[in-house]
This record gives structure tokens, C-alpha cells and sequence, in this order.
RNA sequence: CGGGAUGUAGCGCAGCUUGGUAGCGCGUCUGGUUCGGGACCAGAAGGCCGCAGGUUCGAAUCCUGUCAUCCCGACCA
């Protein structure tokens, strides 16, 4: 390609409307362009960058027994009211009317159409395993679009769906997936960690993540400094930490006068108990109810696994007039001691003694308050947020933390869908069973956004070479000099015909903006062509990601290329 | 949706407080001089001042509404 003919327009400043190094690169090197808030146009560069995380990715599938279809974006409202998800889905699913007023959506996930289809043309025993995914368009009315190509509305997800007739069989599929992603962000030449995950909305048992190491990534992910224990945060177990237990003796409770002290850091200050000698309690809403979560004074919810020990829909803080209505006190007061809703207690308040909470009366906190003797759970479980420091749920080893950006995540989603859709097929037996799924996404286009975010410097983008979307860019020094650019063009064709991806800077500029750009876009190999090197018939190779120059012969050039891709590829 | 901020030329910004008919840098175009890390000189093009309404003799500037974008929180590939 020459470089006079692509259309790659960079930007000298960075767009005012981008704030992480990801977003701002893609813009400045001309791969993309925002069309509107959360949906972009990806330019040459970007989508041969794209094609080529595609193609990786679609290679791993296919060697694992998956087939690509493609299915449709617009998606009819039956199939979604008849899994039960067109109102559990809500605001996040774009909505359209057709001419006739029949509801439609666009596809924000596809398990309704591919388990309707499966269930049509699939009936026996002796079709499954079946592994069918596609590569497109996925749309979400994101709360909030982020970050350029990190979170868009409109994106694009390879989404693979297995069907197996029972769990054994769920077990490989969703192995041979685990590995075929593991062999996909090792080809993509990314740093990513495996965690396990919950399973949110999307439904079912087990599922891991696949996490792109980055500082702005927007998961914590914590893992444990000794065993291979790793974890989404929102998953992460907390176990009883038994050097955190009390002995002292139970004393007697008492209620003290704590005018105008509402937060656990006012009775650290005023009283100089120490937070880890507090009890919090927080009121939510589940589902409509009502409940109060109890859990020590410096630590946090997880509303997640509230959420899902609950079982419910909807999980959200209460507000302070249904709080006093019910609870007799405004938040800062409150506490389990006479709590008049069910009180789900986290674990770690049971290794607590002679705690101090609000005692659900303005201006009044209990101390010495004791679990049992004082109020009663109606469950203890596990509903903190794992720290750092935190004891491994596996090992006695310790708890880290990173931040990752999430390119895949696999489900093992069971019966959920073909349950609702009625997917089933005969058995050996000739009895009518339920086929098993699961489910496993590789956001693409994030994952460049994640490659961008961990492969970059002041000067811009340096592509892994098997996503870079050329291998070489040749520059002339000066593009009118007829020996040097006879000697680039030589050199260009014959990368060319040796199946080696090269972009030539024919452009009438400055070395140094030819230089710049080609920084910027990230080429992972320059081969420059100056006069001083030229009259000892010798080009200079400098490889992106190293800041020497290696003086080359020029005969030489197609078989260094070649090593250097090759050999890292 | 809650909180914060911003919309002025392709990009980055000034002008707004104190109304008087729009400016700077970069980029673009033309000519010339240059030519190994974003050159220099001369000239030129390019603006519904987000949109609508209001106040005023007069609005980028003041008022009201509205739309869009970005950041922080709940969501996710």
C-alpha cells in the first residue's frame, strides 16, 4: 500500500473527548472515528486490525469443532418474551418498531435465536455436540458508553453456543473453549490473566473471564500470591480470617448518646472505637422487599453476591424516607439490634466481639453488641468485597490486586435457555431431553482497544505483530530522490511478493513527519531508506519496539523481515 | 438515572465577567525556499459561535428551554 494513496488520517493533539491512551491513539493514527456516542466507523487501519484479531479468532474456533453462521441483528420481540428476558433485559436492549407495529430488537446477545434454531433442526442425540458461533455486531444500550472502543453500544463480539446432551458433555465443550481462548490471547501476544467470574445476568453455574492486564482496565481482578487463585472482584470468595477472632468476654450492652454522629469515621473520632469494632448495616430493596445487610465497619458490600444469594431481579439501596418509615432512624443510626426486616449478616461478624453499632433510634449507638445474644440473622453469608490482604480462599496464601480489561468471558449457562425455548432432542433411549449450553464471548473490537492499552508508547501505538495491520513501512528519506525511492520501491515489491504485509511512505514530506506517523500507527518493523547507508548499498531496519537501527544490506532485507515476523509470531 | 463539566473553522483552544457583528496555534490549498525526527517565507480558503425561543437599536457574550458530548457511580464483551 502506498502510503500517499491510504487514508489514514492522524491527528497532531489528541481529541479533547478522549481520556484513556487506548482511545486517544485509535483516534490520533486514524483507525477510528466516532459516528456517536458509543458507536464508531473503523478506518482501513483499524478494520485491518480487526479482521485480523477476527481471523485469530475464528482459526481457534474452528480447530475446536466450531462453525460460523451468521445470524440476524434485528430479532423478533417473541422469541425474547418467550425466554422471559424482553422485560427482565430492560433499557439496555434497543428497541424498534416495524411498519405493521410488531416490536423488534436489536441483537444485544443471540442465545434466543440460536436455541430456536437448534431446537427446529436438531432432534436426535446423534447431532450433538453442537458448537456454533458467529462474529458480528452486538448492540447494548449501554447506562454509559465509555472510553472509545472500550465500551461501546454497537460492538463486535465473536459469541459461541454450545448444545451438548448432558452436563458430561457441557464439561468438554466448555474445556475445549477454555483452552481455545487461552491459545487466542497467546497468539494476540497479550499479558491476561484467567479469573472466575459470576455469572451475572446472562445466567448459569460456572464461567471464567479472560482478563487484559491494564492499569485502565475497568475490572479489579485479585489473585492470590502463592496458589493460582485468581478472581474477578464481584466474585472473589472471603473466607473467616480465624487470627481476625475476638476472645474477650462478652460484656453488657449499652447504649450511649452519639449527638450528631452518623458515620463509622465520627465514632472512631469521638468514641476511639476502631472501625474493624463497628458493625454497618445497610438497607436495601430486593425485588421490592426490604432487608438490612450487617457487615464489619471498614468493609465494603458486594452487591453481587447479596444479589445473587438473594436470587433476585433488582437490588438497589433504599431511600431514607422507606429507611425511617420502617426503621424509626435515619442511616447513620441504624443497626441489627432490634431490626424490624430480615437481617443478612456477613460472615465475618461472627469472629466479632462487644461490637458497636447504631441502635435505630437518631443520635444513639449501641456498644458492646453481640451476634445471637443481641439480634439474630436470618442468614450469615458471604456479602463483602474480598481486599488486598485478604486470606486465599484455596491456599494460606495472600490476596493481590490488578486491573484488567474483560475481552472474553465463557458460561456454562445449563438449562436455562433451553428450558425457556424448549430446545430438546431424543436420546439413546428415545426419551426427550433438554439439551445443555453454554455460552463464550470474545469482545473483538474491545480486544484492540485492550491491545492499544497494553502495547503503546510517548510516541504512539506499537502493534503485536500478528495484529499489527502491516508488518513494514518503508520510508524513503526523501520521496523526490530518485535513488532512494527506486531502491524503497525495490525493496517494498519484494516484501510484497514474499507475502509480507508493507505500506511504502511515497509521500512528498519531511522524513521527520514520515517518521512520526509511522511511530504513531505502530508498524512493528520501519525499514528506512537514507542516502548516507544507500552508497554502501545498506537500508536501516528499526523494529518499533527497540530504539537502535541496524544497518542492513540491502539483499538482505526480505530475510531479517522475515525472521523478525516470523520469529515472533 | 443521580452528580460534575463542556459545546466557537478539520483538530486544540481564546473571546463571554463588562453585549457593538469572530480570533490564535496546528492542519488544508497555491507559489517559492528547504529536505534524516511533526521546516521556513508569502498568499488563500474555511465558521448555522450546538439548536430554538426571549431580552435589546444590537447577542458568541445576558435569560429560558432543548439537544449533544465527556468524566464519576449502577451495567458488560
Amino acid at each position: 500500500m502506498k502510503a500517499s494513496e491510504l487514508f489514514f488520517p492522524t491527528l497532531r493533539e489528541v481529541p479533547s473527548e478522549a481520556e484513556i491512551i487506548s482511545h486517544q491513539l485509535l483516534l490520533r493514527a486514524g483507525f477510528i472515528r466516532k459516528t456517536t456516542a458509543g458507536v464508531y466507523t473503523y478506518l482501513p487501519l483499524g478494520y485491518k486490525v480487526i479482521k485480523k484479531i477476527m481471523n485469530i479468532v475464528r482459526e481457534e474456533m474452528d480447530r475446536a469443532g466450531g462453525q460460523e453462521v451468521l445470524m440476524p441483528i434485528i430479532q423478533p420481540a417473541e422469541l425474547w418474551k418467550k425466554s422471559g428476558r424482553w422485560d427482565v433485559y430492560g433499557d439496555e436492549m434497543f428497541r424498534l418498531v416495524d411498519r405493521h407495529n410488531r416490536d423488534f430488537a436489536l441483537g444485544p446477545t443471540h442465545e434466543e435465536i440460536i436455541t430456536t434454531l437448534v431446537d427446529a433442526d436438531v432432534q436426535s442425540y446423534r447431532d450433538l455436540p453442537l458448537l456454533i458461533y458467529q462474529i458480528q455486531n452486538k448492540y447494548r444500550d449501554e447506562i454509559r458508553p465509555r472510553f472509545g472502543l472500550m465500551r461501546g453500544r454497537e460492538f463486535i463480539m465473536k459469541d459461541l453456543y454450545s448444545f451438548d446432551p448432558d452436563d458430561e458433555g457441557l464439561d468438554i465443550s466448555y474445556h475445549k473453549m477454555y483452552e481455545a481462548y487461552n491459545r487466542i490471547f497467546q497468539r494476540l501476544s497479550l499479558q491476561y490473566r484467567v479469573v472466575e467470574a459470576d455469572s451475572g445476568a446472562i445466567g448459569g453455574n460456572e464461567s471464567h473471564e479472560f482478563m487484559v492486564l491494564a492499569e485502565n482496565g475497568e475490572a479489579e481482578i485479585v489473585y492470590c500470591d502463592t496458589c493460582d487463585y485468581a478472581a474477578n472482584v464481584e466474585k472473589a470468595v472471603c473466607t473467616i480470617d480465624d487470627q481476625e477472632s475476638v476472645q474477650d468476654d462478652i460484656l453488657q450492652i449499652e447504649k450511649i448518646h452519639t449527638p450528631g454522629q452518623r458515620t463509622i469515621q465520627d465514632i472512631v473520632d469521638v468514641f476511639g472505637i476502631p472501625s474493624r469494632r463497628q458493625v454497618k448495616t445497610l438497607m436495601y430493596f430486593a425485588d421490592g422487599e426490604l432487608l438490612a445487610a450487617v457487615l464489619r465497619g471498614d468493609r465494603e458490600l458486594n452487591e453481587i453476591k447479596l444479589k445473587n444469594y438473594l436470587g433476585c431481579n433488582q437490588l438497589f439501596m433504599a431511600d431514607q424516607e422507606s429507611v425511617m418509615a420502617v426503621c424509626g432512624a435515619g442511616f447513620g443510626s441504624l443497626g441489627p439490634v432490634g431490626m424490624k426486616v430480615k437481617i443478612y449478616v456477613d460472615l465475618e461478624v461472627t469472629q466479632m466481639k462487644n461490637f458497636a453499632c447504631g441502635a435505630n433510634e437518631n443520635d444513639y449507638h449501641y456498644t458492646n453488641v453481640n451476634l445471637g445474644r443481641d439480634f439474630a440473622a436470618e442468614k450469615i453469608i458471604d456479602i463483602r468485597t474480598a481486599v488486598v490482604g485478604d486470606e486465599c480462599p484455596h491456599c494460606s496464601g495472600h490476596l493481590q490486586s490488578v486491573r484488567g480489561i474483560e475481552v472474553g468471558h465463557i458460561f456454562k449457562l445449563g438449562l436455562k435457555y433451553s428450558q425457556a425455548l424448549e430446545a430438546k432432542f431424543i436420546d439413546q433411549k428415545g426419551k426427550e431431553q433438554l439439551m445443555v449450553m453454554g455460552c463464550y464471548g470474545i469482545g473483538v473490537s474491545r480486544t484492540m482497544a485492550a491491545a492499544v492499552e497494553q502495547n503503546s508508547d510517548a510516541n504512539g501505538i506499537i502493534w503485536p505483530i500478528p495484529i499489527a495491520p502491516y508488518h513494514v513501512i518503508v520510508v524513503p528519506v526523501n520521496a523526490k530522490k530518485e535513488d532512494q525511492m527506486n531502491t524503497a520501491q525495490a525493496v517494498y515489491e519484494g516484501l510484497l511478493s514474499n507475502g509480507i504485509e508493507a505500506i511504502i511512505d511515497d509521500r512528498d514530506e519531511r522524513a521527520g513527519v514520515k517518521f512520526k506517523d509511522a511511530d504513531l500507527i505502530g508498524i512493528p518493523v520501519r525499514i528506512t531508506v537514507g542516502p548516507k547507508a544507500l552508497e554502501q548499498n545498506q537500508v536501516e531496519l528499526k523494529k518499533r519496539w527497540e530504539n537502535n537501527i541496524e544497518l542492513i544490506a540491502v539483499e538482505k532485507v526480505i530475510s531479517e523481515v522475515k525472521a523478525i515476523i516470523y520469529g515472533r509470531e
